[in-house]
DNA sequence: CCTTGAAATGTTGACGTAAACATGGCACCA
DNA sequence: TGGTGCCATGTTTACGTCAACATTTCAAGG
């Protein structure tokens, strides 16, 4: 795990005593200099700064670190960072954090080992942050996590929403809106293809699902199950193309719907005349496929935004704040893949 | 910019002399047990690591790279992390980052200032890294850019290879790749929707376009030009829809591809019975779009490992390695959208 | 030319860790 | 029973920075 840490001894660059030396005044100057303090007379400054210049010199942020005992970076973790979701996020999360003046570390727990001390262990993974944004923990949870005491923390994953404070996007709204939506067209029933049992937001999309066709006073149909991935769309739009009762379907993802779409297509199934689809995310994409993509629209950008600050909000305060959840709204978006069903 | 680092003294967890104390040992041995050293007997080491789960105690790592001189992390610069290419790339350089014990930092450089003192101040911004990993400058310049002397440097963005060691994809072979086999397939001409003029990856794939294509004795049509965007594809597509004489369509990337596509069928050209295309990069969606989509895949997670492998033979031997430039394939992936012209 | 005081600069020390070196204890063998 | 030597543990020190405190410089006014 730790070979980069436990690596010898390595040479650095200049110090701040060496930039002292060639500028002929006291290493405190040279600090002040490179802290931005006003304290220093213009002609000294210069000399200074032309010997950092001269020496390529940097300050030790290690060093800084130490000293202040803050790190000016903020650890994220997320699983695949490639994933539309994900990937949305932390530019969100990068954003942010940069107009705060800190840098974002892709942290990377330990994965639980298998000896008794596994919570030391894991502790010792790397942490030189002043806090933790956690996208998506995946299997982990507040217990096998094991994070450093008092490491300020701030979720998006649904797994560990109610332990830490959370930023999570309004699904369960989305989803209502998404297949009433459809049943304001006129459609029968809507079917589904859920994300992976295992996955709360999947859960939550589908529970909603669920709902809303029970307030309509519709038996919902077997939901099929997806994996995120526009293959599983694809594999599950097979089976409801092949059924000619279906004419809506919403998909826990656009990349699924995407899947359904190319499946519905080979089927000669037209969309939206005999069938609409709506998905969920509203990655960029979804408006520049044929036809555009009936979707409701996530704020990733807000949410890597509203994470930051709630997290900065506990950074500063030197505390963890009481458990807080901010719910920040879906939009429908209708675009190319929804009509009403063929009559 | 430092608002982070300039911010008073934190208060810190319990520190190795805490753990020593209530272990009863002295923090040396602690330290022993943190490092995973084998000179300690099991009964002390418990002791130790029963000590440090009581008060959370966690290895300070800013001491740690203070004394050893080493961060155990990695810099790396991209805007814009949520593209594709990106993205993915980040996804690639991360797990390999990983598996050797590095963490990543996304690091901002600054924005050159406008004083005179542009380069140090520049320097001054955040370096907790032991090497730094640049998939995209953007407009920055070797110069711009002013490094930390002596930061090990491995880069992907194409502006700087030459003066750093690279890792690119073989954008040249792929475009040719892709031009060759719409002209194999018995089109007279390739149009092509190209990159914005100022980046390096766009003029080459446009200048190995326009190169195969006179190699075959045809003169290259005038091309168009997008910003990577689906939207962009999607506005040149209407032009190109328009022409009758258009049949195959080489796309600088895949989201511009994609924009084609759709404006395509709503011109009501069939693909690929009336145009084909290509696009490049290879993106996951490509393949669940309706026709699956005919591309240049390049290999990100390759690039990425690639690159961490480049910088961190650097670091290890702590220095610059010759200019180096390392090219991954990419790989023509025949899908859907291509096929002979109409007779 | 001296006083006064504010501004500029210097000196000291501590942050937490781990290497280098120092010491102490114990097993093993003659 | 007295070495002999290795292994476990302790002590010292330096890493680079910056706040706090100490000292020097210098301009302005008498």
């Amino acid at each position: 795990m730790s070979t980069a840490a436990t690596a010898g001894r390595r040479k650095v660059g200049p110090s701040i005593e060496d930039v002292a030396r060639l500028a002929g005044v006291s290493a405190q100057t040279v600090s002040r200099v490179s802290t931005g303090s006003q304290r220093v007379r213009p002609n000294t400054r210069n000399r200074v700064l032309t010997a950092m210049d001269q020496l390529g010199y940097s300050p030790n942020q290690a060093a800084r670190a130490l000293r202040s005992g803050t790190f000016g970076a903020l650890g994220l973790l997320a699983y695949r960072f490639e994933r539309t979701g994900e990937a949305l996020t932390t530019q969100g999360v990068v954003a942010a954090a940069e107009a705060e003046g800190y840098s974002v570390t892709l942290v990377n727990v330990a994965n639980p080992a298998s000896t008794g001390w596994r919570s030391a262990a894991a502790r010792l993974s790397d942490q030189a942050v002043d806090g933790l944004i956690i996208i998506r923990a995946e299997t982990e949870t507040p217990e096998t996590l094991a994070l450093p005491a008092g490491l300020p923390v701030a979720v998006s994953d649904s797994r560990l929403v109610g332990y830490y404070p959370a930023v999570v996007a309004d699904q369960i709204q989305g989803s209502i809106d998404a297949v009433g939506h459809l049943l304001e067209l006129g459609h029968r029933t809507v079917h589904h293809i859920a994300g992976p049992s295992n996955s709360d937001p999947g859960n939550l999309r589908r529970a909603a699902w669920q709902r809303r066709l029970e307030e309509a006073g519709i038996v919902p149909p077997e939901p099929l199950v997806g994996d995120w991935t526009a293959a599983s769309g694809y594999a599950a739009g097979q089976r409801l193309a092949a059924d000619p009762a279906v004419t809506a379907v919403y998909c826990a993802n656009d990349e699924m719907a995407l899947g359904l779409l190319r499946a519905l297509y080979e089927a000669g199934r037209k969309v939206p005349d005999e069938v609409s689809i709506v998905g969920f995310d509203g990655i960029a994409l979804g408006e520049f496929v044929y036809p555009p993509l009936t979707t409701v629209a996530q704020d990733y950008a807000e949410i890597g935004r509203t994470l930051v600050k709630m997290l900065l909000e506990q950074v500063r305060a030197q505390s963890r704040v009481p458990q807080e959840r901010v719910m920040i709204p879906t939009e429908l978006i209708v675009r190319g893949t929804t009509a009403p069903p063929p009559s």
